[in-house]
DNA sequence: GATAGCGTAACTATAATTGTTGCGGAAAGG
DNA sequence: CCTTTCCGCAACAATTATAGTTACGCTATC
């Protein structure tokens, strides 16, 4: 498949959303994220569904945020893009019954389940208000 | 894609090697895995690299640790399939210059290496050997 | 009613592992 | 030698999830 890049648009998306204020059109919104508009429609429709845009059709229509940056958390955006666990040991089922496969993959499936609990600890407490902070900073401060 | 399920099924085969001893056929060892010889010795191949296995040809050949199991970790194995890190950020690249996408990337990455350095610890400290100890206790014990 | 929006269906493109067939070469055994 | 049993490798189809594209219908505004 190509990389799942979806989070890391809709994050840069939504804090350039809180940051113009406003409604944004499909159209723009795919110019910033350099595709067109119908991608951007299927990936901000999974957010509609979860409460974290809304959507008007008509003329003067668009995509709203429906809360402020500071109480959209990135694991919201996440939340809503992936069902299931956002890291997923990769086990194998060529025989469920060995034990020696059940071994090895519950060892893999322990493992990320504790890294999918920082990474997932580390989205909760991130709101989208400290990447524009930080993206702010970034821009007037050193380059890169 | 289809998921990587080569780790999971690295970490079963060279356990049963170990634990059987001898060599190895592809043919054998395509059998546990529920595939074909091909699949074994192109994913076999790459650890023989790496120096985690030997093969030899011609009658009586087949595949053999190179060490025992209480010598190769699950990083070991984890390390010869995967160049790069084991866990990456999801990143995007529409606007590189773009402070916003920068900083959302910035979280994204910062928050997956965490992660990742949690997975290869447990990675570092798991052998195989410990993995076999595992899979006798499930077999002899209560099943699941 | 013309225009600017979203909603959705139906494709195609892309990328990485997996599965499969076929052939060549090497080692052992007779 | 010649057959059998192995690995090595090239080449191609299958799979699967996201991304990209085209097309059409619906709604709200002017
Ligand atoms: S996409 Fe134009 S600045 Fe982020
Ligand atoms: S594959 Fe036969 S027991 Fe693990």
């Amino acid at each position: 498949m190509t990389t799942d890049g979806r989070l890391a648009r809709m994050l840069h998306v939504l804090v350039h959303m809180g940051l113009l204020g406003g409604r944004e059109t499909s159209e723009r919104i795919a110019l910033m994220l350099n595709t067109n508009p119908v991608v951007v429609r299927r990936t901000l429709g999974v957010l509609r569904e979860h409460g974290i845009v809304e959507s008007e059709g008509g003329r003067g229509g668009g995509w709203k945020l429906t809360r402020s940056l500071d109480q959209v958390t990135v694991l919201d955006v996440q939340r809503a893009l992936t069902k299931g666990p956002a890291l997923t040991a990769p086990v194998s089922r060529d025989h469920p019954t060995c034990p020696v496969e059940r071994a090895s993959n519950s060892v893999l499936e322990k493992a990320h389940a504790a890294a999918e609990a920082h990474l997932i600890a580390k989205y909760a407490v991130t709101t989208l208000a400290q990447i524009a902070k930080d993206a702010k900073h970034k821009a007037s401060g050193t380059t890169q």
